[in-house]
DNA sequence: TAGAAAATAGCACGACCGTTCTTTTTAAAA
DNA sequence: TTTTAAAAAGAACGGTCGTGCTATTTTCTA
């Protein structure tokens, strides 16, 4: 959708189409953050537009008129997690080596986001549940995401293995799946059972897979 | 509100009571059945007295008035599932001796439920998530059947110590969260990802966690 | 078999849902 | 500043929701 410069006062021309595109996407950023908060409360199919309406302080059909359905608002929010997801727990990762510091952050970083937002659930955990009997657009587009993610982490372990921190033989995948499953039980036992150590048995579940797979211990 | 018996032909008077009682009773365990078919697979936030009463070719109001409200639908559809769970996953279980081999007995019959289930997922787990953010009678029911559950599991961790299957110095509480984590990833990534191999990530995992424990190879 | 009681149906209510269409307001472009 | 287009509001639609109230039907009892 962007142009292209290509004239000389180009910088002045799209100084004014950003501008003039600028108040509708604007609202729309906002919108989307709103929802985004109240979807990782309520769930993604709790959302309406019509309680989205009256967060914004705008009438329905305002709200309505910048996604044309409720399954794109709830698209629209899913696009919008995936990239704080990235900018918090996956980028901030990359930037330290590969192998066993990066494979530590994602998983520290994961985990952080989960108990810190203890208010409010992960949009890939609670929507999994709520979409896994329901196809179409919504769950394409979720399931999409936590694939990407975890591939990456995936990835990082597969890494961690080549750079020779994990034992030779690590099946990479059966790695993946036991991470995967503390974070899902810290989520689980932190905001539904209101759990106070759930933090604490997470870490050290992590500690107990990286001996398990052979984590030589020169450290992060 | 059962009758006490106190007269000489008191069993021909329950009988009849219970033949009184029957019919309401037996469409009332009727509906419950049908809603919880319906539940592990849309939720029970999608549970709606309507889409019941059609499923059981039955008017709304005929449905509601076993309940009198949405809520009590819900709860009801709760401890069905909650005997159900003992049935199927605790008291099989509990006819094996203490100690490792009921542990064992304990996780691959909830696994199993897990996966056979593949299309109607886990109440605990779907609710969970569906009510960490929404107080009231209904998350209160869910927590109190989900507690009554992890603590069993619990203990038959702390049995299989006691019993010196585990090493002495087993933190009974951490292994049962991560032996919650497997079973939550399973549910998930066989539930929401379709991925074909998690039995075997799953099964894999509680393997790692019994060597990480010190289980004696003594086997069921 | 008559009468009481329980179970079910029918109907209506107010509320909210997503969506469509029309009008008004606001912002950008000329 | 006038023109044009985008953004937002307003009202209405058919639907579904949980629930209450009133008949009607079914079931058991005496």
């Amino acid at each position: 959708m962007s142009d292209t410069l290509s004239t000389q006062n180009s910088t002045d021309k799209q100084l004014v189409r950003q501008r003039l595109l600028q108040k509708g996407q604007q609202t729309k950023a906002a919108i989307i953050d709103t929802a985004l908060g109240m979807a990782t409360q309520i769930g993604l199919e709790g959302l309406s537009i019509g309680a989205v309406a009256d967060a914004m302080q705008m009438s329905k059909s305002g709200v309505f008129a910048h996604f044309g359905s409720r399954e794109e608002l709830q698209i629209s929010v899913i696009r919008e997690y995936h990239q704080r997801f990235e900018h918090e727990i996956f980028f901030p990762a990359m930037e330290l080596p590969r192998g066993l510091s990066r494979l530590k952050a994602l998983f520290n970083n994961w985990m952080q986001r989960i108990s810190a937002e203890i208010d409010s659930g992960c949009l890939y955990i609670s929507g999994a549940v709520e979409f896994d009997d329901r196809p179409g657009p919504v769950r394409d587009a979720l399931a999409s995401s936590v694939k990407t993610w975890l591939t990456a982490l995936h990835r990082a372990v597969l890494q961690a293995r080549d750079e020779q921190h994990l034992s030779k033989d690590t099946d990479a995948t059966q790695m993946s799946f036991e991470i995967h499953g503390l974070i899902l039980a810290l989520h689980y036992e932190a905001r539904f059972l209101k759990s106070a150590k759930s933090l604490q048995r997470a870490k050290q579940g992590f500690e107990h897979i990286l001996e398990r797979y052979g984590a030589s211990s020169l450290k992060t």
